[in-house]
DNA sequence: GGTGACTTACTCGGATACGGCGTGTCCGAGTACTGCAGG
DNA sequence: CCTGCAGTACTCGGACACGCCGTATCCGAGTAAGTCACC
């Protein structure tokens, strides 16, 4: 199990954004200046972000990408689930109704006990991941490297 | 991100072998009978459960794989890390130290906030993997499913 | 009948091809600014 | 000077190749049981 990289693209993108004030907008050539990413594929990623009502996108000069709602109700679970796809990493393909063991519908009326760990454990990822809005994340990032992004975005 | 294949029949199969008296030996052949698998691919796999040592293999007639420990001292955590490898599904590239960003170092003494969100939310998953035994994947089988377990692995 | 070695059949282990998704890139459609000509 | 328009440069969006890891499989090395001949 690996995590695109794209998440993590993502993921600095809007936090970039969340240290702007309200409404700033950035193209994907600032953003991906700002990072040294490659802006042809960054710009992939960025696409899947306004796909998921992450980013707002506007087209022509001064267009670019503004964050979709404030930045305390953007969650880091949304921005990775853009990226990533909102499915478990565990799909269970019930095998144990498979083969010689062939468990009959009957003992399969409740879910695979594997099947609920596995989900269980993903829940409890995605917990974390949603309770962290991404101002939180903005607000963690050192004072002079805010203020340096803050007179970037502002170009 | 999604998880392997192999990590469901991993845990299936180390499931099985938990249902066992203690010492249960099972070829892959018959482990894949009971789950209608691929042997050969599963064998692969079975394969990494044994260099992980959460297996222990035995050749010849009479041969084959047992669990290497009591099920009680094997966790979940362990049979997905044997398929999945133990490394993080998030990896920080550091991209703040890139373009036109640039951190310095001294900004960068404390890990990247974004790495660190990540970090929590995998340990998180792998904390409920490892809060469970095998034995009790086991133990929450419905009855009859284990008796007919136990049966097909005294052949 | 007991014992030894041989045969045999069964097991795992490493090395080897194929395919799908992430990676990486490009060019076309749309828009707002800018400059200029006309009133 | 104000207004309208055309040109232009900049933006995003979808469609198109490449590479790597998971998928899938095979054959060879090793082992213990079973068998048979011999004592």
């Amino acid at each position: 199990m690996k995590l695109s990289q794209g998440v993590e693209w993502a993921l600095h993108c809007v936090t970039l954004l969340a240290q702007g004030d309200p409404g700033t907008v950035a193209s994907r050539h600032t953003l991906a200046g700002w990072y040294g990413l490659p802006e042809a594929y960054l710009a992939k990623h960025l696409k899947s972000l306004v796909r998921a009502g992450v980013l707002h996108a506007g087209s022509g000069p001064r267009g670019g990408f503004r964050l979709a709602r404030p930045p305390e109700e953007i969650t880091a679970l949304e921005v990775v689930e853009s990226i990533d796809g909102p499915s478990s990493a565990f799909v269970c393909t019930e095998i144990r109704q498979n083969g010689a063991c062939a468990a009959p519908p009957e003992e399969c009326v409740r879910r695979c006990a594997i099947d609920r760990l596995m989900q269980e454990a993903d829940a409890a990822w995605r917990e974390r991941l949603r309770r962290t809005p991404v101002s939180e994340l903005a607000a963690g990032l050192p004072a002079p490297l805010r203020g340096r992004a803050r007179e970037w975005l502002a170009r």
